[in-house]
DNA sequence: CATGAATGAGACTTCATTCAT
DNA sequence: AATGAATGAAGTCTCATTCAT
């Protein structure tokens, strides 16, 4: 009887060409959103460079920010697969925190950082555009390194006196630091070396200071006393 | 440098009620891009907050995008200005950087945040919007740390076999990403233990490693080595 | 009228399957109209609540406009079929004309007057959108109650001093007011009572008041003769 | 803290010249919609007719559904204020439904019905689309005549065993499809004869039924059923 | 015959910016 | 100096319609 009935929204289609559409747009708008931000990035311009209409966008995606949110669900997807299946687990804590570091570094380097611009720009405008599941990607983004921090508290690698977030700071913090760096200045770095020079610089940090000298202390003295029975 | 005079552009007015109007401008300016950044934010809004009428705010600053960028400048200048005048350049250089990171945090903190998200957010588009006098700012933002970081190696209470740069990316960047959880999380921190515990965090890592730690150390890894080829 | 083909134009299809999808779309597209209006619908959700392609709809009918046109052309003729096929044409012009306003509303009503809207709304556009054949419908569909009116005035049961259209003005204007109330306001009604109470009101103005009363007058005097005479 | 604020909506000026720009604007936007009914009508066409450019249209309202809400609540006014002040409050209910009747046909004749159409046509979308205030007005558009009416009842003018709202319809609705018949087959009508007629049919409807006649009716029903019987 | 896929045309709306007064 | 008023340019989104498969 009443007339206030949803009017029958357009599904998008399903076969297996539209699949690799679906793909083409995440891919180019992926480039643009990156490149431009949000505000800045037009469906104008992704559908150029895809060479079709921009009602071919709209085909597949029911609004600009809708097609903003898979883009950058899609990055997180990436980098949490791409950290999960390589993490070597079996190695030390600080070899699995190289790994974490590295291929972060690396991910954001090869897709040009304007991805993590991206996220951080749009995330802080919460209630009103984006930011509806942000709070839950975050999590899953940074659960392999809070995972690891936690682990080696356990096994006593990691300091247990400092709150897990504050930790995660530490190592998250300086990276992104470093990506700003190469965003503002356009210099390029040396990848590995820069992960590697990172972790040696927050291990310290990272461990329980005095514990670690106590530990070697107490080795010296267990090789002298070896030394002096045999 | 050229003796052509340069064509009749209008120029924002001088005089002591000018002035008032243009801080007056700013200030509001800066709430308005604080909150909205530089997309969302428009000149309508920041009229009308001062009450007066869009054209004013024309006769004083060219465009949109030269009144973002005076917003940005004051802003720097203050924390600049803030960090210069307050620095105890004759206490420990712990302590100088404790004040360091305790006067960003307070500022930023009092302004809102959305003004670090402004810089960070409006930064990376380079070429051709905001950025073109940002590399300076940045120097000139960076400048005091830089400077206590160099004299902290100079007297030996700061390692030296790290770059200037990496160091400074290990406390700009932990003390950002504490503002960008901030940010995004709505939580509230105590700034002064936030500080406190932060530099005492990176203490550790910025200091030259202890002579016996690294000795110890050494003598590790010689014994991993040796036992690994007996 | 002109020998010339036709050019190449694709028809819809014949055959038994293709009596049965038009149908269908029909039916479809009668709900649809109703509900949302020509301009509001969407041959989308025509295709959507039948399970079909959308290119399938415009297989059947050259455009929504067509369709349209069709979808009120059909229910037209229901109503004229049911009020031709059910009229008492033995009984008195009164009861013929309650049973014309039962048959309408009841119509009207079951359907959701919505088509009833479409109609009105829609038939106003003479010129250029749906309101070609509006006219001829327009005169079948009063057929029925301008021909039980001529019979009434030739049998003396309804006034003849007032035009033919007019009298079609009064039973149809209150009936539709009464439509557009319930569309309104939302207020179920009760459709038998609702009819009975309608001729109720308007049989008075239908009827010569003074014939009426005049041949009463002489009703009772030929009674009174003849039971003098009895 | 949060950023969920409201985006500082522009006011519509508001000086002299600003309520000459607003009152152009409504009289072509009432044209428009008069012509072509809310949804084919086009702020485009609304502003090339007043030769300004569409933003225009925009500065003064804030969307094509305000001008339109604004259109029609204008034009009920200018019905409720006629009748109101014209009505000849001293002369019989007879004359005075005459001159409601008279009044509405003209004004609805002259503005071309087309507004007529709008408010049956766009009213019924009740929840979502224009009809906020749409109840209120009816009521106040219809307030005279049930005044009236009511008016009639309590003089003994009108008679007493028939609701109001059953009578506004009796009214109303012949009215309503005269006009309708007007738009439709856009034949011109004589105003002032038709109001009379309309009327003269209506009156014998809404006058208390006569005594003599009653009694009348009721000894032929009764002779009628006892022939039945007989 | 049915449809998946694409799109041209156009709608409403926003906003920085200009200019005469 | 201040502003009321106007607007060009651009952006997002919708939908009837077409066509190759």
């Amino acid at each position: 009887m009443s007339s206030v009935a949803t009017p029958a929204q357009r599904r998008s289609p399903a076969g297996p060409k539209a699949e690799q559409r679906v793909r083409d747009i995440l891919r180019v708008g992926r480039e643009v959103f990156a490149e431009r931000g949000f505000e800045r990035a037009t469906t104008t311009e992704v559908a150029q460079r895809l060479g079709v209409s921009e009602a071919t966008v709209f085909t597949y995606f029911r609004s600009k920010r809708e097609l903003c949110m898979r883009v950058i669900q899609d990055w997180y997807d990436e980098i949490i697969t791409a950290i999960e299946a390589g993490l070597p687990r079996d190695q030390s804590v600080r070899e699995q925190l190289e790994f974490v570091v590295l291929t972060h570094l690396r991910l954001f380097l090869i897709q040009g950082t304007g991805l993590c611009a991206l996220v951080l720009s749009e995330g802080r405008t919460k209630g009103q555009d984006l930011g509806e599941g942000f709070v839950e990607l975050q999590r899953r983004y940074t659960a392999p390194l809070m995972d690891l921090l936690a682990r080696g508290q356990a096994s006593g690698e990691v300091r247990r006196d400092i709150p897990l977030r504050l930790l995660r700071s530490l190592v998250f913090g300086p990276m992104e630091h470093m990506l700003w760096e190469v965003v503002i200045t356009g210099r390029q770095i040396d990848v590995e070396a820069s992960a590697r020079d990172l972790v040696a610089l927050l291990w310290p940090a990272l461990q329980a200071p005095d514990a670690e000298l106590a530990r070697l202390r107490r080795l010296r003295e267990r090789l002298q006393d070896a030394l002096a029975q045999g």
